[in-house]
DNA sequence: ACATATACGGAACGTTGTTCCGTTTTTCAA
DNA sequence: TTGAAAAACGGAACAACGTTCCGTATATGT
């Protein structure tokens, strides 16, 4: 310990490093909010998040300045999450069923993202930014599934992943009114029409 | 005037009538909360309603005891708007044109909508009655137009009106980042399909 | 151990939706 | 025309929210 640790740093070499309660405040308000936010919708007050997670009011907006930076912060974890299980999933099925099993886990999530998916079109600049990292994260990890299971010849080639996860968030959005299961029904749907060209079978 | 002039009046007798002023308050009310929302979207405070209206935020919540109630209100007036355009355009145009006319205005009206559709989608039930309020109204008026576009030959038969309007309500959400004049595209584009199949004329 | 940068907590401010009630205005009958 | 009574008005007052501010507490590095 007496050794100076070089450790990779970024930034200049005068900074101190995060102080350790900082980081362990911040933990339990990503944590608090996510909670809260999954549990009351987007619009839940800043003071409950604050209380759950066991700070005051001063400390989430010295770590948030804004109540959207908050959100946000929730959303990236969030599609960060989604875009890391397809790699687990990769990792632990067969082409096919990893790639079917996270369509249904994406559903989940932009089902879940209802009341975001409000405050996203409120023309509120904040969320501008939300879109592109959604797409910068997500398409790259549903490719990858796409590309395996097309190698694999259980779904067509060259389906764009960005009309498949467009296509998904949009069906998701009746599924409130029609049921849950309705999403559910769609999404094995265009499924089955990935699977209808697969591999060298097609007849035609 | 000094005869009692016996009215059709739903309600029973002893009741007084509707005092003048307030219902030249609630006039006015609509006029300000339309010409508001329009500037400053729904989210617009009620206080800046009030005085645009000429009345004391007491007199807003007499007449909409919710926020929500006027916002319902004003929309349900633009749809009727929207749906009286129908007939006027039928009687002052042949029916290609009349359906053309109709379908702009009804994506201005659509496009003019963004910041309410994010309240409508944010899980309020005080909104949950106006789709189909939105339905009931736009879907015969659509109808009788396409119907009689169809009965001169101008457009193809037996396409629903409810399709045609989620069409184009879906379609116009993007148009406020590709520009105002890609929704007028799409739906123009939308017209030629219509008209593609009309009459006899098609050799297949 | 000390000094200092850093972070904390919560009172306080401005803005909102909504309620409440004393006052004003309109209506109807005499 | 006049005079209650019903109806409606206006805005002060309340509660809840997002956000700012600053005195206090605490971790960090010498």
């Amino acid at each position: 310990m007496s050794g100076k640790t070089a450790g990779i740093r970024p930034e200049e070499e005068g900074k101190r490093r995060v102080r350790a309660d900082a980081q362990r405040n911040l933990d339990a308000l990503l944590r608090a909010a996510m909670a809260v936010f999954a549990a009351s919708g987007v619009d839940a007050p800043v003071r409950e998040i604050a209380e759950k997670a066991g700070v005051g009011i001063g400390t989430v907006y010295r770590h948030f300045p804004q109540r959207s930076d908050l959100i946000i912060a929730v959303f990236r974890q969030e599609v960060d999450a989604c875009a890391e299980a397809a790699r687990t999933l990769a990792a632990a099925h067969e082409p096919g069923e990893a790639l079917a099993r996270w369509m249904r886990r994406y559903l989940d999530f932009i089902a879940a993202k209802r009341g975001l998916a409000a405050a996203l079109h409120s023309g509120d600049p904040a969320y501008e930014v939300l879109p592109s990292y959604f797409q910068k994260r997500l398409v790259p990890a549903l490719q990858s599934l796409l590309d395996a299971a097309a190698a694999a010849g259980v779904v067509r080639a060259g389906f764009a992943a960005t009309d498949l996860l467009r296509a998904v968030a949009v069906l998701a959005a009746p599924s409130q009114e029609l049921g849950p299961e309705h999403g559910r029904r769609m999404v094995d749907l265009l499924l089955d029409g990935l699977r209808y060209g697969a591999g060298p079978s097609p007849g035609a």
